[in-house]
DNA sequence: TATTTAGTTTAATCGCGATTGAACTAAAAA
DNA sequence: TTTTTAGTTCAATCGCGATTAAACTAAATA
């Protein structure tokens, strides 16, 4: 593969990312970020490298990395005058952490629901309790899971 | 416990709906509708009986209605000139698929990014590699337990 | 047929987050 | 000490989705 063409790859994977990242709730030019320093060669990028190959205001960058460090999704190396940034390699089930944080809430939701119904038995409290045990088996089935993997 | 109690239990338990709902990417409206279906006692309300509760417009009313129809979050019922909206009860893995095409389109992003690595065994190239196993032993596991579930 | 009613359409507005530009700060370099 | 450089702060703007109001349509009712 030609390096041209590995950077334009590269910036293609970017947009990816970015477009990725903004369903999921981050603003445009975070997703942006994470995809540049996931797909770079290098690794480890300046804050200049960074403004310049997704071509953003100081501001902004300034910005979103403050913000992407703070939430541990960005580590920072400060050396002399420069910043340079790196992904942080998270806890592989951050992603499921989060899942599951739905799920609690869900499950909460729905219990309440039921408590206020006059009618237990209503069409939408069976539906609501269903859907309530697939949320307790699928926490049960997911800890075993975590203990396997983590057992490796 | 009081009518009057269960009615601002339902109001609150509305708003949390609706909470809950705008996090995940629906409109306001959209997650006070559901709320509302999923809350009240009777568990069939017509479009009027929906703007009155909510205090919505007639427009956002429509707009918001027709895309949940579409969605097939919601039924609807004409009988005679008026509609009449329900909860549909979609099945109980649809909170799952979701969350599945989310982690085929990381497994995706990933496994592509590695690909355009000149160094495979880079720090960040190994992180993915992991994230993708954990990813496919989710998936096998989601299987077997989709598969549990419904044989009961 | 004339009238009322249920719901739709659409132009206008509102609010808000994302982004920028430019002034500013602090620290290194000269 | 003066100058340069890296990054921060913040006021202003831009763009966009959500919402509404009001005119409009179609169908039931009288």
């Amino acid at each position: 593969m030609q390096d041209s063409e590995r950077l334009s790859g590269q910036d293609q994977l970017i947009e990816r990312f970015g477009a990725y990242f903004e369903s999921i709730g981050f603003q445009p030019i975070a997703g942006r970020i994470i995809g540049l320093l996931s797909v770079s060669d290098r690794e480890e990028l300046s804050f200049d490298e960074i403004i310049n190959r997704l071509k953003i205001s100081k501001g902004s960058a300034s910005v979103v990395l403050r913000r992407l460090v703070s939430e541990c999704r960005v580590a920072v190396v400060e050396s002399g005058r420069r910043h340079y940034y790196k992904l942080n390699q998270q806890n592989l089930f951050e992603l499921l952490d989060e899942f599951e944080r739905m799920c609690d809430s869900v499950r909460y939701l729905l219990n309440t629901t039921i408590d206020l119904k006059t009618d237990k038995e209503s069409s939408n409290a069976k539906y609501f309790n269903q859907i309530i045990n697939t949320i307790d088996r699928y926490k049960t089935n997911m800890a075993t899971m975590r203990q396997a993997v983590q057992t490796i």
